[in-house]
RNA sequence: GGCCCCAUCGUCUAGCGGUUAGGACACUGGCCUCUCACGUCGGUAACAUGGGUUCAAGUCCCAUUGGGGUCACCA
């Protein structure tokens, strides 16, 4: 989110910090007070706590409320005191939701809030109206928890005579068992989700569409979220977070060039390749990679374990692979791929295909005969991009150095697997 | 419990009186294929229930049920 102003990007609206605008908070109280829209009460917590107490000894379904008891006192002790809303007992406020359409609250529904505590700090809902109306606020868009809220502080605005801003209020993302999202529910955060290797645009896009929905459309960037958004295709419905289907956008955006650009990628994949003690790697090696794990990764932290074996040397060897494919059988294939390709001055992937299949009909072979003991050896992996694809990122000496390794691997284990069979 | 809000495939959703109820994720069958993927063709799967209104209801109204939010000198 870019702000327009703000603690940390200065602005005429200043202060930002709730404990440097103390004193706001207590003249727009007082105002209220002379207006007898407040007023001050004298009761301690410790008081009404006994009598909420009381209450739900008597009754345990029953609901306290403060009983105005400071109300219509005209003395002014020399006590602490808390600075309370006069609310109105009958009537009602309707408000019109840019999501959820009219909503309408009886009045009795609400108490004699408290505005100010006794130490001169406000409470949420007086120091939210306060700053909004102050900072010329237009629109307060937020989570439907939000939702009860808006009465009272419409009440306020009303009472502090300010121009009401617009509401707007967005259904629920639940944890899939339906409960309240939370901690326990594994990652709850962005942050965390970018440590995780999420594309921020990823993110975001799986966000907004989850309550809001443009026809079929699921993949977004974030111009073409900000264009398309619009409150009237929220829906008001919670839902239940899925994370298959949040990995799969990010595995779209991930895929893209469009919603990803090489440069981007480059830059995020490379910390976590970082992570994985790969440093000093060049920016263009691993541009030049980019492109072989585009549509196999769906995360960054995927993509710098697909990318892992390009910029290690040697390559970290699955023992399982290696005992598998690089064996005695292989080796002299390898070699004579190796031998083959020695001569290859063009190094592409075009080329190498064409190359390895002249071979191949040479020697009677299917490229299945190949790939997999070839990939093991240029990899380490059963796994990995095609295979002219690597050798072509890896470049010729390293392939046909990664080539000649994986023979001799595979003639040394002559000697270490005959009771194998 | 009071007050407020919500309700279409397992999940995210389209639908705004007449649809074979569409898409995406997930699951699943085939194709493609040097592995893993990608891609592609297909399949399973939903209108919470009951009343109205109407020639016609997933769409409008009411009730029920179910789910959620919130009831502080927290935010």
């Amino acid at each position: 989110m870019d702000w327009d102003e703000g603690p940390e990007v200065g602005g005429e609206s200043g202060p930002y910090f709730q404990m440097e605008r103390l004193s706001i908070y207590k003249e727009w109280a007082e105002r209220l007070i002379s207006q007898k829209k407040a007023y001050r009460c004298y009761c301690t917590k410790e008081v009404l706590d006994q009598q909420r107490q009381a209450l739900k000894a008597k009754d345990p379904k029953a609901n306290f409320r403060y009983p105005r008891t400071c109300r219509d006192r005209t003395d002014q002790p020399d006590a602490p005191y808390v600075v309370r809303f006069a609310t109105p007992t009958e009537g009602s406020v309707t408000y019109v939701d840019k999501v959820f359409g009219e909503v309408t609250t009886p009045n009795h529904a609400q108490q004699d809030f408290v505005l100010i505590r006794s130490d001169g700090v406000p409470l949420y809902n007086f120091g939210a109206v306060v700053d909004d109306a102050s900072m010329g606020i237009t629109l307060v868009a937020r989570g439907r928890d939000h939702m009860v809220n808006t009465p009272p502080q419409i009440m306020l605005y009303e009472a502090l005579g300010s121009k009401l801003p617009e509401f707007a209020h967005l259904p629920m993302m639940l944890a899939p068992s339906g409960e309240k999202l939370g901690k326990r529910h594994g990652t709850v955060s962005v942050t965390e989700y970018r440590d995780q290797g999420y594309s921020p645009a990823g993110v975001l896009n799986y966000l907004v569409r989850f309550g809001w929905s443009h026809g079929d459309q699921e993949v977004f960037s974030i111009p073409q979220l900000i264009e398309a958004f619009n409150w009237e295709a929220c829906g008001k419905g919670d839902g239940k977070f899925d994370s298959k289907k949040f990995l799969a956008i990010q595995h779209e955006h991930l895929k893209s060039q469009a919603l990803t650009a090489d440069k981007e990628y480059g830059e995020r994949v490379t910390t976590f390749l970082g992570a994985r003690g790969l440093h000093t790697l060049s920016k263009s090696d691993v541009q030049n990679a980019i492109f072989t794990v585009r549509e196999r990764s769906r995360t960054f932290v995927e993509a710098a374990d697909g990318l892992d074996f390009y910029f290690r040397d040697p390559p970290t060897m699955d023992a399982s692979a290696q005992s598998k494919f690089l064996t005695s059988a292989n080796a002299s294939n390898l070699r004579s791929l190796a031998a083959t390709l020695e001569p290859v001055s063009t190094w592409t992937e075009q080329e190498l295909d064409s190359r390895v299949h002249a071979w191949l009909a040479e020697r009677q072979l299917q490229i299945k005969d190949i790939a997999q003991p070839a990939r093991v050896a240029l990899t380490g992996r059963t796994a990995s991009p095609g295979l002219f694809q690597v050798m072509f990122v890896l470049g010729k000496a390293r392939s046909l150095e990664r080539l000649a390794h994986g023979a001799s691997l595979g003639e040394s284990a002559l000697h270490a697997m005959p009771h194998k069979g």
